[in-house]
DNA sequence: TGATAGATTAGGTCTGACCTTTAGCCCGGC
DNA sequence: GCCGGGCTAAAGGTCAGACCTAATCTATCA
């Protein structure tokens, strides 16, 4: 450049051009998370977005695709169809952690462990918050547990009484969590044969016990059981996986 | 129908016919999940993948939008651009987290309800897995903190030290809800003045003590220290949420 | 009256064109 | 020699318009 010396120091910070379906899409999440939209309202039909915002049918769309794949939208086809407005649930907390878990082949050690710091608490919130629906869901599967005859129904129970347990907190965030781990422990659990008689007898008597903690509104006694039967719980399947794994690597060794 | 008397009793059960570009981005999910690709492998162009599908070009990039609001790709666009496989990380969880907060309107308590549940087992861990470059993190938010000036510059280094705290417990699970949690609890307790110098030292004092466990191995009194700490902000973020709530009200009703 | 065949409205997909962004390359002037 | 500027190519982003498919409503006919 020419004028080099007398150049006044104007700086400009590195900038980013957001896209156009980025801008409708972060427009209309505002507005449905500022709630100004109760749940099940009707967004425009997308033809008529078009003409609102001047942007491309492709474009409206994008947005809309974005907003239902973070939950805050539910698409339906045919007449009567359209985007209605969704307020997202603990199922969209659930599956993004399922993703990291999935996708990250996060150690189950780390699954256990979270579940360990959150279940307690649970069960104390379960105490304090549990109203009479939330005990007839906890007995319901517990009595599921009990009879329960394949192994499939057995898992799917447990997860069941646990989400219940989640649910009683009244805590919609560690409700969430509590999904997507039991979901992410379910389907690891589901292959190992590690559920035998013994340990099933041992499951529906400590349920019990946090249930009983739980229905007679004593916090502390309900964490403490919780935490005794989650950590049990955890110890008991990390020796399996260590066991599976070396009778796997032999197997390896063997073929 | 003509027919009717003897027509043999073939029973169908309700289907459910998916999107085009559901199945793309199933498939694609699927084996980005496996971990077949390592992270930043390209995804083919869109018009490769067009003449490789059959599909069109509107399918394809729908599919690739869903991916990468999921978080198990990112796109660049210019030359040498694309898709790229990114296994999801914290952020997805943090984000779809903050959906849920923000759109459920969630009540402040549940945030520290869960908070309470969460940091003592980040801290326990800490001190259990913490490597020399998490004490670094550590002592370095502390010391911004005791020096920051401003209101926003104390509560962005108090979130960097609780994020700090989660990520020496080298449990991806437990550190992506601590971001979200963290972000949350910033975005709300930024407007209310409730941090005064009082407060902030106390704070400083806190984190000093459970860094000194984390740095000393020390699991139980870490979770001990951290469980307090914890605690005692909830409870005064509390107490100035109702003293504003009511003076708030009051506002309402002078005007 | 009650099935049923349109009509209507909405989202889903396809085609083909053009715009914008970015990396790499080439070339000419200092 | 090298540095800046401009060109080119590759990739995503946007647009317009047509047509397909799903779901609901309605009017009609047996």
């Amino acid at each position: 450049m020419t004028a080099n010396e007398a150049r006044p120091a104007i700086r400009l910070s590195p900038m980013q051009v957001p896209k156009a379906s980025d801008v409708l899409a972060t427009e209309l999440r505002e507005r449905i998370l500022s709630g100004e939209y109760p749940e099940g309202t009707p967004l425009p039909p997308e033809r008529e977005l078009v003409v609102q915002t001047r942007m491309s049918r492709t474009t409206v769309r994008e947005a809309l695709r974005i907003l239902e794949v973070q939950g805050l939208i539910r698409i339906k086809a045919g007449r009567a169809g359209g985007a209605f407005v969704q307020h997202p649930g603990e199922d969209s907390v659930a599956d993004s952690l399922e993703l990291l878990i999935r996708g990250r082949q996060i150690r189950l050690a780390s699954v256990h462990e979270t579940r360990e710091a959150i279940e307690p608490s649970c069960a104390r919130l379960a105490a304090r918050n549990r109203i009479p629906a939330d005990l007839r869901r906890l007995e319901a599967a517990n009595e599921a547990i009990a009879s329960s005859g394949s192994l499939d129904a057995f898992l799917e129970a447990n997860v069941d009484w646990h989400v219940a347990v989640a649910t009683a907190s009244h805590n919609e965030i560690l409700t969430g969590i509590m999904i997507a781990l039991s979901r992410a422990i379910y389907t690891t659990t589901r292959n190992e044969g590690f559920v035998n008689e013994e340990v099933r007898a041992i499951t529906v008597r400590a349920h019990r016990s946090v249930t009983r903690a739980i229905k007679d509104r004593d916090p502390d006694a309900s964490a403490r059981r919780m935490t005794r039967h989650v950590h049990a719980y955890a110890k008991a399947a990390l020796e399996v996986e260590e066991r599976t794994a070396i009778s796997v690597s032999n197997e390896d060794r063997d073929t």
